[in-house]
DNA sequence: CGCCATTTGTGATACAGTACACAAATGGGG
DNA sequence: CCCCATTTGTGTACTGTATCACAAATGGCG
């Protein structure tokens, strides 16, 4: 996606390409909202985002009707629906493998409590790292993980472990019951269909991007 | 995705859908080649991947025909003739906003190079970060971006700055000549049409999950 | 040397996603 | 109180994407 996704969805009743809109939805609509915005309509958002208003509107109407004709939307109440429809209307436990640098930003970054997560426990295989303080957490081993999820009955986990580790990683944690991952490793894990996976990798993307540049690139 | 994306390609001659996935594919052949293996069939390809090997075969039917009925595909002719594709035979300099712990793991991470990217220049605007090191580089003040595009003709960025700086560092990207950014900041940027963006924000990846996930958070 | 299992590349077909267009509300202004 | 500009929600047409299915190669084996 612009990185990439995949995993096992059959309760196909909304197609999953609206379900990956609507969080940008809803992150607009929340700036919108902190702004002080009280209505909106589906022509506003849909420039701002560079999406059609008949395709907002099309992907909300699968929900239920939130709208006022002639008026439009009213942010706030949106924003609650949207968040109720991503079920973020709360704080997920997540769960984060890898304390390297990227292990870090992740665990130190304030971005995510306000839109429903909470990274509460870091894991490391490296004796070296266990023990480290982050922030509030402390790292800890990765036998520890089964203890931890049984205690957080935590579904969600950041991989974010060098390439090599990271299948077995993911073993790891579908063990212990883990149900969606986000992966950072530059690999395509293999993994039961009941497991959501969805990737994050920068260089996806800048190959995407090189694409549809004019090459002018250092010699290689 | 995913991530999202959104850009002006016109040249629509290959669906922007289609060159999405190359990135994947040569992620993969790439592993395939450095374990060894000399030949591969879209089949197996598309086993790994999780993708019919039918679009895998019509994908790299737009550019040419790199296999061999019967056999398959040479793995390292095909990483060739994918990078020259993609145009990363080559290594794209890169630029930097941001020096933060985002920042920071990104100019730490060594796995840009043999993809086909360096970061060659961080930039912050915060006086503390300015002169510090950062692996081999030394974070710049954003004043000098303007002369380091003009010697190092770099043609893609990394927004790493929080949100709120993030459409003003656009900005100033788009007016030193930076031709594709790609934006860790939580937001949709405004940008001319011939500007191609990218969008890396986990949380909208935790929140396409959530949906499919039965609540089971802690109670806000 | 000929057969058979394999695999590619691709036209035809089926499917999914997007855009269009309009009836039905809504509210403000004259 | 009525008219008009606005905007929603949605049935339908359209466009784009994925799958199917098969002819044409290929190479190994008997």
């Amino acid at each position: 996606m612009t990185t990439q996704k995949s995993s096992a969805h059959d309760k196909a009743a909304v197609p999953d390409i609206v379900i990956g809109r609507l969080p940008i939805y809803l992150r607009t609509l929340t700036i919108f909202r902190n702004s002080g915005k009280d209505v909106t309509s589906s022509q506003e958002l849909g420039e701002y985002l560079g999406i059609s208003s008949a395709q907002i509107r099309k992907d909300l109407s699968h929900f239920g009707e939130f709208g006022k004709q002639g008026t439009g939307y009213n942010v706030a109440y949106l924003c609650k629906q949207l968040e109720k429809i991503l079920k973020v209307d709360c704080v997920w436990p997540v769960l984060l493998v890898g304390a390297g640098h990227l292990g870090h930003a992740l665990a130190s970054y304030e971005g995510f409590e306000n839109r429903g997560f909470r990274i509460t426990g870091v894991f490391d295989s490296s004796q070296e790292k266990v023990g480290g303080q982050i922030g509030n957490l402390v790292v800890q081993p990765m036998d520890e993980l089964n203890d931890f999820v049984s205690r957080q009955r935590c579904q969600i986990a950041i991989i974010a472990v060098p390439a090599e580790a990271a299948q077995n990683v993911a073993n790891l944690l579908i063990k212990v019951g883990v149900k969606s991952i986000l992966c950072y490793a530059p690999i395509t894990l293999t993994l039961p269909p009941h497991v959501q996976v969805e990737y994050i990798d920068p260089v996806i993307h800048f190959q995407h991007m090189t694409f549809y540049l004019s090459k002018g690139c250092i010699d290689s």
